[in-house]
RNA sequence: GUGGCCGUAGCUCAGUUGGUUAGAGCGUCGGGUUGUGGUCCCGAAGGUCGGGGGUUCGAAUCCCCUCGGUCACCCCA
């Protein structure tokens, strides 16, 4: 298989070409994310594919992104940079550098790396969509950025998509929390293998979703985060969830919910597919980063924001049997010329400019070469132009798409070609 | 980083206990229709059997290494 050889001319180990026709629905689900982050008056924000590398680590030291999986090289300048591995630092640190005014909402659509093994929905490079909401710390702001990424899951017709909802509380809840949770771990590690301890030692939160069967009881039995937060917190969680049942956006309590960065406070969320058995079940999450923009050198700044990978939401599509993008013909016209080429040149030219989709054959191939091409195509309509339709000032147009057999073959004058397929699409249109 | 499975034409795969010039379907190209596709018929092109080493008279087939794919763990989108 030429796919898996070790010739350097292949895309790196975990990435991947978009070809089309995937490339359609890839390009369709970033523009159904887009219309709806427009109808929230949300905003485009591009930034580069790198950053220094000290953006990423305010992720969180202890985070295996910033640990094991950042993609970082140090520049001709030796300047040490970092391929982005996920979309909220870089928009902050937009923000604190540019300071637009509050709130700023903003979505994006851009490519993430993280150095890791791939497998099913886990790649090197993946694409990200994702929102961030800067300089508003109203809960109802938290409801808005989670009705936004639920209603794009309901915009592409998925139904089996599950919100989990938790708090992390402030910076300070979760430091007493964690301290009370460690204590209660290292209690209950009798008996356990090592690595339940270990874990338990450098990162206690990380024990609450692990999947061993063994550690399932004391997980469960674990004291919960829900249970330590301040009353602010504890206010602002419930407002958050009151404001989502005022939408009826159905959610889950998930107190045992830990996203993989540190930065998160408060809110937390994440949407988990029921139509994959797969490991990565995960379509997206997000939460709230209420210190994020201060620790980068900027004002105190709260902050919202959610990431999904596309890869992911194509491959849940797939198995809810969800069809994203279009079945249209993807072009109006294809051309078949016989009279050299110079014909198809000017009417291929001459349909275009009208803002119709058109194409031809090139290379002189035969007339009959040339219909296989215009039927594979998907054009709607085959015109044909040769030395005869010149003479008459007529082309003959056959519709690529009727029933077996249908051989009807219309004469259409020349000059009117054009304005007879637009109205023909415009009439498929409907 | 660790482990399981896999690696034969562009794609999906067959290839009998290791035995002559490695096959099929689909796709592509050409022809049957000297100007008409989608159905049908005929034909053609296309393969360092992922790479290297070894065992053997002989390896796509057995062994080792390596590269790559895939799935899982860790973790995450």
């Amino acid at each position: 298989m030429a796919a898996s050889d070790a010739s350097p001319y292949r895309a790196p180990i975990g990435t991947h070409d978009v070809l089309p026709p995937d490339s359609e629905r890839w390009a369709a689900v970033v523009g159904r994310f887009a219309e709806r982050a427009a109808r929230f008056g949300y905003g485009l924000v591009i930034t580069p594919i790198f950053e220094h590398a000290e953006v990423f680590e305010r992720i969180g030291d202890s985070t295996d992104v910033v640990r094991k999986e950042m993609y970082d090289f140090v520049d001709r300048g030796d300047r040490r940079l970092a391929l982005r591995p996920e979309g909220t630092a870089p928009v902050v640190r937009a923000y604190v550098q540019h300071r637009p005014t509050p709130p700023w909402k903003t979505w994006y659509v851009a490519p993430n790396f993280r150095y890791e093994r791939p497998q099913k929905g886990r790649y090197r490079q993946h694409w990200q969509l994702g929102a961030e909401v800067l300089g508003v710390d109203d809960p109802d702001v938290d409801v808005e950025v989670i009705a936004l990424a639920h209603g794009f899951y309901a915009d592409l017709g998925l139904r089996q998509v599950r919100l989990l909802v938790n708090s992390m509380g402030t910076p300070e809840d979760r430091a007493e929390y964690v301290e009370v949770l460690q204590r209660y771990l290292l209690d209950h590690a009798e008996g356990l293998d090592p690595e339940f301890r270990q874990r338990a030692e450098e990162h206690p939160l990380r024990v609450l979703d692990a999947k061993q069967e063994a550690w399932q009881d004391v997980i469960e039995r674990a004291p919960q985060l829900t249970e330590h937060l301040s009353a602010d917190s504890r206010v602002h969680f419930e407002r958050v969830q009151e404001g989502l049942e005022a939408l009826g956006i159905e959610h889950e309590l998930a107190p045992r919910l830990v996203r993989g960065f540190d930065y998160y406070t408060s809110t937390t969320f994440e949407f988990a597919s029921d139509a994959l058995d797969a490991a990565q079940n995960a379509i997206g999450g997000g939460g709230r980063y209420d210190r994020l923009a201060e620790e980068m050198g900027g004002p105190a700044t709260p902050g919202i924001g959610f990431g999904m990978g596309i890869e992911r939401i194509l491959i849940v599509c797939d198995a809810e049997g969800v069809s994203v993008g279009t079945d249209a013909p993807a072009l109006d016209a294809f051309i078949i010329d016989n009279t050299g080429g110079e014909a198809a040149t000017r009417l291929v030219a001459q349909l275009r400019d009208a803002g119709l989709r058109a194409d031809r054959s090139y290379g002189g191939r035969s007339v009959k070469a040339q219909w296989k091409e215009a039927d594979r195509s998907g054009a709607a309509y085959g015109v044909m132009i040769g030395p005869d339709e010149l003479a008459r000032g007529q082309v003959g147009v056959k519709d690529l798409r009727g029933a077996h057999g249908d051989k009807e073959q219309a004469e259409v004058v020349l000059e009117q070609v054009a304005a007879w397929l637009l109205q023909r699409a415009e009439e498929r249109a409907r």
